[in-house]
DNA sequence: CATTGTTGCGTACGGAGTACGCCATACGAT
DNA sequence: ATCGTATGGCGTACTCCGTACGCAACAATG
């Protein structure tokens, strides 16, 4: 326990919290109520609104207080993105009704889960989190892929796929949602706003494939658009284990 | 043209670039030396390293002169990022060797896109870049399907699924690369520190599921992971294609 | 030559993360 | 009850960021 190295402060923090301390004055704070702050804050207002200022205000102390508990703005990022994952109720009644019903609720859940928190996808840029929360998340997939006849390796790629293709799914659904709403308009206007010029490239014959589109092609939901790639990747692995 | 809204400016940025002035002194600068310049700062040194005053000592000029050029740090990484972006060869040439050879090539050509210029997923967070490149890529797409027997609107979402499913699996890869990079120490030395955690936490019964896996479960390459979910995907068109 | 629209860019402002060190605190030993 | 000491709170300050503003050098037009 007594490691040297920098990543064994990381990881005690993530799962056994900070240590008590016997001597010197009482804690004003709590690590659970600094992560709280920040996802409130981040939930509320942005990746970008989080600074450790702000977060020092809304807990009325002073900035560098914060230092005390955490060892930098990464590592609260990484405590924050734990508390948010996890397995869901939804996903734990979903894993004793066959594997095909748990994928579909695991990427739902999971989908919803970033939509919600929608700074989770932005912040963590640097390195995976191994919290608690997601090693049981990974605990919690294994158990609901138990009667699938594949090997551990091939369940744990099948893992990562749809976690890649949840994770890819809503970045596009967050970044059409914040193009508008960064840039202060609404949707319709984001929209009135570019369609002439994108209608004017569209008839110049630069791309006559995109010319002769039909008029609804851009018209489905990004949850239509999103069912549609997961029911195409559990049809995949269906067929594949019809004949291997 | 003569727009007085804000995204204006910055699609005839994309799209037509400076325009050429008539009076004053000429221009020390080309707003393509400006995004090349911008490019190869972001793939050195990484996203974070990109900031105004190291690009312009890297072009000799004084910070403020980019703005002359460039609205601001954002408009920038748009025109980086329509820039690193757009058709290349290898997918012109599988556009015609039928759907499937044409999405896998698609697939992996902008893998390899996104990990050469790791940046690119992390700077485009605010809005979707509309630019020539990306809708050159969107229009050889098209071209690349046209013989799929499905409806635009299909078409588009299956151009989605699978730009969500790349740029997905690319961020998990960035991930775990930047992990040992950025805390400084080798692939080896990153686990070698985890490692221990990890294993008493897996020995400790609170992940029953976990503890039984076999020994190469966590053996896969990115590549073959990749390939795994990529061939799931277009299996699942096929299958799908077979009874509508 | 005078006018005028442009470019280059020095200065400065506000906000970010956080290193450092002082002071108040409260337990453990005496 | 007292003292020593480890600890928490946090004010100050440093560096780095994006960029608003305004002035001076410049070049084509009248």
């Amino acid at each position: 326990m007594t490691d040297r190295n920098p990543l064994a402060r990381s990881l005690q923090l993530l799962w056994e919290g900070l240590p008590e301390r016997a001597k010197g004055p009482k804690s004003r704070l709590t690590l659970g109520q600094i992560v709280t702050a920040g996802i409130e804050l981040a939930d509320a207002d942005g990746i970008e609104a989080l600074s450790m200022r702000k977060l020092a205000q809304k807990l009325d102390v002073g900035t560098m207080s914060l230092y005390r508990y955490v060892p930098s703005k990464g590592e609260l990022l990484d405590l924050m993105l734990d508390a948010v994952v996890g397995p869901s109720q939804a996903r734990r009644t979903a894993a004793e009704r066959g594997w095909r019903e748990f994928l579909a609720t695991t990427a739902r859940e999971t989908r919803k889960l970033y939509i919600t928190h929608s700074w989770a996808l932005q912040a963590n840029w640097s390195r995976p989190v191994l919290g608690p929360n997601s090693v049981a998340d990974l605990n919690l997939f294994f158990t609901g892929v138990k009667n699938l006849s594949s090997s551990d390796q091939e369940k744990m790629n099948l893992a990562t796929v749809i976690d890649s293709y949840v994770t890819g799914t809503v970045r596009q659904e967050l970044l059409w949602l914040n193009a508008s709403s960064e840039s202060g308009m609404s949707d319709d206007e984001f929209w009135t706003y570019q369609l002439p010029t994108l209608n004017r490239v569209m008839s110049s014959g630069r791309f006559p494939a995109m010319a002769e589109l039909s008029e609804n092609t851009f018209d489905s939901t990004w949850e239509e658009n999103f069912e549609f790639g997961l029911g195409l990747i559990l049809d995949g692995l269906e067929a594949r284990l019809r004949r291997p």
